[in-house]
DNA sequence: ATGTGAAATTTTGCATACAAAATAATGTAA
DNA sequence: TTACATTATTTTGTATGCAAAATTTCACAT
């Protein structure tokens, strides 16, 4: 999986990227604490880059900084992925209006390609497929917008859902209704025409914050009733809202 | 200024945002290069906390890692602005629309009472006065929306532009044509018409990037003219559109 | 058993030390 | 003088060391 050869890419960002993978991906639990001996021996490196590469994480809200107490995961509350979808919900509106603007016949062309192989996963009901192309979707649209800052943006915050990992299977209408939102949204792309876009993304966005919600609130009750009556759940209680720092 | 019985803010915390004023602040210029010695120095601690700073800064797009050469303040090309005036366009518009929905009566009171102030201040064409007013009536907005992942997002970005430093006289015309928007702003809010909000903040938004992107081309000939024919600015050519990171 | 407090351990935060890379300086040849 | 190679200096990148803070352990008393 190394590739030894290639220049030198600042230990750094490879330690950072590597964190990323992991809190994106959840090998480190949302509210974990991130222990940089650990972490350090894990990623190979001695704690100085470790902890530069936390620093870069806090600052893409990734990690939440605890003075004297280190870093832990992010933890995102009900109340803390609705305002994440809200905003999402602007970029994706905007980068839908600029795409309309931007986009050319060939990337049209290859959105309506991945909408359809996206309903073929729906039809056989297969996740992992589905949730790729979705986003490559997405990532589609955002990259006809042209523009790295909004791109680069959308990334920052999306990562902080992603971390959230809500990818349980969903209600089948929830999902019938997305598609249908899929469908009107690549027809407005090839109508070129912004302001429905822009619409149809932000009540996409609406759909799966509710979805999101949903799961969350459903895993909550779970949790709370496999841990049954005395013990409380320490960790998520005391650091949740804090997405801001200073 | 200094608050020295505060618990323990960590010193890296506060490194990062002395280094951020500079920056924003046009302490350290566009494009200039960060010393670790001397800014370690400037701010009285070791090589350490200033990377672990320097790095969160990285991460927030105001600096640029260059591998194994440091780290250099940002510098928006005017491409990069006009993407990230677009991006700041998408945000307020968000802004504005929850805001239309959520601001208290006092709120509206209180920012009615801004955009008066800042009426006078333009009267009697104070500058300072007037962007200081004219930040606090759009904080204003951004905090009534109630969206502490928005106020975070839009301050991030919003940092990058501030460190470009327009802060010079402006075209008579086109500040009244800012001021008019701002009334028919503040009217809006008023009549809690979130859409018809949405609407002129991008419309503001794009008046101000037409200001900025002039002002930009008008610094750029002056000083290509000031350092007429053989010296080639050797800076800004090398770091330009370099606003996003892996 | 349970709670409390002091000692031991771990962990974080910061500073320093050293190696590698980049930059500047110097000397030499055309 | 100018171009180029070579050496010296500076600067960055990483590792290590040490003190302060936090956490854990454990003894002891209730």
């Amino acid at each position: 999986m190394s590739s030894p050869n290639l220049p030198a890419e600042s230990l750094v960002l490879k330690v950072a990227q590597q964190l990323r993978d992991m809190l994106v991906e959840g090998l480190i639990a949302p509210g974990a604490k991130l222990n940089e001996r650990e972490l350090a021996e894990a990623c190979a490196v001695s704690r100085t880059p470790l902890r530069e590469a936390v620093r870069m994480l806090a600052a893409e809200g990734l990690v939440v900084l605890l003075p004297n107490r280190g870093a832990i995961a992010v933890s995102l509350s009900k109340q803390d992925a609705a305002h994440t979808f809200e905003v999402i919900a602007g970029l994706e509106a905007l980068s839908g209006e600029l795409a309309a603007q931007r986009i050319t016949d060939s990337e049209i062309l290859e959105i309506q390609a991945l909408n359809l192989e996206m309903r073929a996963a729906f039809l056989r009901r297969y996740l992992p497929s589905y949730y790729r192309l979705n986003a490559q979707i997405h990532a589609g649209i955002n990259r006809a917008a042209r523009n790295p800052v909004l791109i680069n943006t959308y990334g920052q915050v999306n990562a902080r859902l992603q971390a959230l990992r809500f990818r349980s299977n969903q209600d089948t209408d929830k999902w019938r209704e997305a598609l249908m939102e899929h469908d009107a949204m690549v027809d407005a792309l090839g109508r070129r025409d912004g302001p429905a876009l822009s619409q149809i993304l932000t009540r996409h966005l609406n759909t799966k914050r509710d979805v999101v919600l949903a799961q969350l609130s459903a895993a909550e009750s779970l949790t709370a009733s496999e841990t049954l009556p005395p013990v409380d759940t320490p960790i998520n209680d005391t650091l949740a809202t804090q997405v801001t720092q200073p």
